[in-house]
DNA sequence: GACAAGGTAGACAGAGCTGTCTACAAGAGC
DNA sequence: GCTCTTGTAGACAGCTCTGTCTACCTTGTC
């Protein structure tokens, strides 16, 4: 299964404006960061006049943050659908991960990258990156056997994870990153690979 | 050793207009971002004029080049040096780590974050990310016994740094990053610490 | 049939951005 | 003594950015 991070694939006839202006905001403010794309580009590319763009979002900020929820609850759903259907043990992470580093016009984590760039109190960046990285740890303890160490065991993993994810993405090459990520797991969690 | 990651902490009155204007970058990009920060900011705070900022550097591009290699150079050197004086072991690495983490005004790996904010072609982020990570991992590797798993165990290990930046990022706490970290390098590496 | 919701079309304001320009001054090195 | 470097001071051009405004249209619902 080939994850599609391009949510302008879903665009069709049918779709409204806020859709269309949505999953526009979304494909550029993670392929060319928030700060560097326009509300003017947004506007243009998703085909819908200004005035319809201010009536859906009252300001740019508002359409961030949409962004950042709309990203993480589409993230994580299909995080979570991609480890049930590799069969919910530990090593569902590596066909998971390696389809994402694959993945059309992969730049890492938006979450990570919102926080380098945003360093303001405008947008929710800060509290919603907590939570997406929160249920990314909860994603990865589901895989484990449920005895006293597995919250400790997949807080190391996650924080390999998340080593992984920065690597792919400056590595520009999955495969780099999923072979280190591989050995720390084999190490940390033996008895469940 | 606290580190001291404001450069403008080296301003003096015999500093030159250059070194003004760098060290003002410096703290400025690192802080509230690349993209976030003009010109006019940087000129305005380094006590320069528009004609003597032009005279330095031809355009923004060039001083985030600049900025990115100062940075490198800074940064690398410290981290080697407090490796150095905390023994030069792998255990060095826990009181180094954190004392960045506590550093006034932490906001995780400028390279990281240049990653997220910059995807164009006009700097040179991709490249000196790559090289510094380099540096890091090649004194990562100093730190272990020199045998034949040493690289892989340092690219592990560097890994898992990375992640431990993020974390104590957005956490905004060094101490559950540093703690799972140890974990994972006590599991990783447990004859040499 | 009235009305609300959602849409088109585009001018405009006001701010911020990078970068250029002219004119002048002081000190160091040849 | 002349020239080069480094600096001051600030106006200005030209662009991009976010956000507002007026005027008009279409479609579904009560």
């Amino acid at each position: 299964m080939k994850p599609t991070f391009t949510a302008r694939e879903q665009i069709t006839d049918a779709s409204s404006a806020r859709e269309r202006i949505l999953y526009t905001a979304h494909d550029l403010f993670y392929q060319n960061g928030i700060k560097s794309t326009g509300i003017d580009k947004i506007i243009s590319e998703s085909r819908v006049t200004k005035t319809t763009f201010y009536r859906h979002f009252s300001s740019k900020d508002l359409l961030i943050d949409t962004y950042l929820e709309y990203r993480h609850e589409k993230w994580i759903a299909w995080f979570n659908e991609s480890l049930s259907k590799h069969g919910s043990q530990l090593s569902a992470l590596y066909p998971t991960l390696s389809d994402w580093f694959q993945s059309t016009n992969y730049r890492g984590c938006a979450f990570i990258n919102g926080m380098g760039e945003l360093n303001d109190n405008t947008t929710i960046i800060n509290p919603i990156t907590t939570q997406h990285k929160e249920a990314m740890l909860n994603s990865i303890k589901n895989l484990l056997n449920a005895d006293r160490a597995a919250t400790n065991i997949a807080q190391q993993i996650a924080m390999a994870v998340d080593g992984a994810i920065i690597k792919a993405q400056f590595d520009q090459c999955h495969q780099p990153a999923l072979n280190i990520l591989k050995q720390i797991i084999n190490t940390l969690a033996p008895a469940e690979t």
